[in-house]
RNA sequence: GCCUCCAUUGUCUAGUGGCCUAGGACACCGCCCUCUCAAGGCGGAAACAUGGGUUCGAAUCCCAUUGGAGGUGCCA
């Protein structure tokens, strides 16, 4: 039998990286068994309803390489695949439910529920309905029905004995069939509740493999209560672990920056995120670390997903992203790198050579959202205390510096064709005359046209950045500072 | 509270009774390279939550405790 998967977000207007996992899993899953990846989107509920929030999601799934076979856009056999357009497809099943002593109109308010389930909250106790509706007499339901009293349709669950089902990660589960709650399946507003709609459509779309959150780990006994009262065939089971911000707490969508959207702005690739995210909750039984869709597709297994909740370090994945960055093609980096320098040096008059700024940041990028930080200095000197003159392996000290770049300056001032190359050799010339060590002189050379302790690039990258004019200032207002001194 | 699930270094994990004096990766520290930083190379520190069993033998099996997560919505 065919393998069908699928993924089925509500559109909240963001995908938040525990979805893309998720998403992830189950195309993986999918693509590994030759069988169909399938988006559904869920917004049963209409409070929630956000302009736009669809095409988040598609164009997250696009960026990310997950294309799904059959959904809204692309269309299939099983549609339509957006459930506030199938509206009218669940209440006949609800309908059949209660036929079959499986499910019952309810007609509690949601206002004495609330009360009554505040009151078992401070008693301490799990607030469970009490089935009161079950037992109106069906003369008390159609006069009710009939009077157009607002109504829900709740699952009838059994209250003795005890369910089990098998998932594909987690193993056996049981629970006593006493802590079942009669789950609501129809709304008031007519819409299914996602616990219904859920069943529905998994069994409508033929979707073979539920793959999901663990949050619904404690849920699955009432879903599969309701797969067996209409006879059909319940899927096979993947929860997944649950991708955690810190030990206790969720990565959750209040605790910000959570969102795909988030890290691409803040200067992540797309395959550095999937790479690391495949990895938080699964691995593939041995020590690779790099995977590119195709390798996830042809390596991943439900065999090495993990039980326990990962938690999600960003230390981890910056280091995934410096790979992929310095394994960019020089030109796509550079294209990639050009919005971030412009953010430093636009309307500037005579700019740094990119390409050579970028050959020198490529390797030194971990995320682009730093790369303003770390060339910013090329357009404004920054402040800086003297001590940077001082360098304990090559016996430098403000005192040094002084003389050294006025050894220096006139050899620069003479270079008329401020190239790297040419730069290079005329002051290397020079350091070789004076007898003195290449570090002693490029070390102070360095700091007094950059003002940092770190650069990308030493003292001749710097000053080719530069140019010569600004180079031969920079220079001038540090011999002057150090002779004050 | 009740129900379900989980538990190897700071983090992601390998490990399915002897191959474990517990392996890899990130982060951290040191050294090398080097005009700085980064990259790269080499090395270091760092874990089987606790207590009971079972067994010739337990990180691996069982139980309890502790800790954590999830559920307990007319949200999904």
């Amino acid at each position: 039998m065919e393998v069908r998967t699928r993924f089925a977000p509500s559109p909240t207007g963001f995908m938040h990286l525990g979805g893309v996992r998720t998403a992830l899993y189950a195309f993986l899953y999918a693509r590994k068994n030759g069988g169909k990846f399938i988006l559904r989107i869920e917004d049963t509920d209409q409070e929630r309803y956000v302009e736009g929030a669809t095409e988040v999601i598609y164009d997250t799934l696009k960026a990310c390489g997950m294309q799904w076979d059959e959904g809204p856009d692309v269309g299939g056999d099983y549609g339509p695949y957006i459930q506030s357009e199938r509206k009218d497809i669940y209440l006949p099943y609800a309908e059949e439910l209660i036929r079959k002593g499986k499910a019952y109109y309810c007609f509690c308010t949601k206002e004495e529920l609330d009360e009554r389930r505040r009151a078992a909250e401070s008693r301490g106790e799990t607030f469970k309905y009490d089935k009161h509706c079950l037992y109106l007499s069906a003369d008390e339901v159609r006069k009710r029905l009939d009077a157009g009293m607002p109504y829900v349709i709740r699952q009838n669950a059994p209250t003795e004995g005890e369910s089990s089902y098998h998932d594909m990660v987690f193993g056996d589960i049981s629970m006593p069939n006493d802590t079942l709650d009669d789950m609501v399946l129809i709304k008031q507003d007519g819409m299914p509740t996602y616990n219904f709609a859920n069943v529905i459509d998994d069994h409508l779309m033929g979707i073979t493999h539920v793959i999901r959150g663990m949050e619904y780990l404690s849920s699955t006994p009432k879903y599969d209560l309701l797969y067996e009262a209409f006879g059909w065939d319940i899927p096979k089971y993947i929860h997944l672990p649950t991708v955690m911000r810190d030990a206790s707490h969720k990565l959750s969508k209040r605790d910000g920056d959570a969102y795909y959207s988030d890290f691409i702005s803040k200067g992540y690739l797309t395959e550095a995120l999937i790479n690391y995210l495949a990895l938080v909750g699964w691995n593939p039984g041995d020590d690779r670390e790099f995977f590119t869709m195709d390798e996830l597709i042809e390596a991943f297994d439900v065999k090495g997903i993990n039980k326990a909740p990962g938690i999600f370090d960003v230390n981890k994945l910056t280091w995934f992203n410096a790979h992929y960055i310095r394994e960019l093609p020089f030109e796509k980096y550079l294209g990639m790198v050009t919005p971030w320098f412009d953010s430093v040096f636009d309307g500037m008059e005579n700019k740094p050579d990119y390409r050579r700024l970028a050959e020198l940041m490529q390797g030194r990028t971990e995320v682009f959202g730093l790369v303003p930080g770390m060339v910013s200095f090329l357009r404004y000197m920054p402040e800086y205390g003297d001590d940077l003159y001082f360098n304990k392996k090559m016996k430098t000290s403000p005192e040094t510096a002084g003389p050294t770049l006025e050894m220096v300056r006139p050899v620069l001032e003479g270079i008329d064709d401020w190239k790297e190359d040419v730069i290079h050799d005329r002051v290397m010339e020079k350091i070789a005359e004076s007898g003195m060590k290449n570090g002693a002189v490029l070390w102070p050379l360095r700091i007094a046209i950059s003002g940092l302790a770190n650069t990308p690039g030493g003292a001749f990258e710097i000053a080719y950045l530069l140019g010569k004019e600004e180079t031969l200032r920079r220079l001038d207002a540090a011999v002057a500072r150090l002779k004050k001194a």
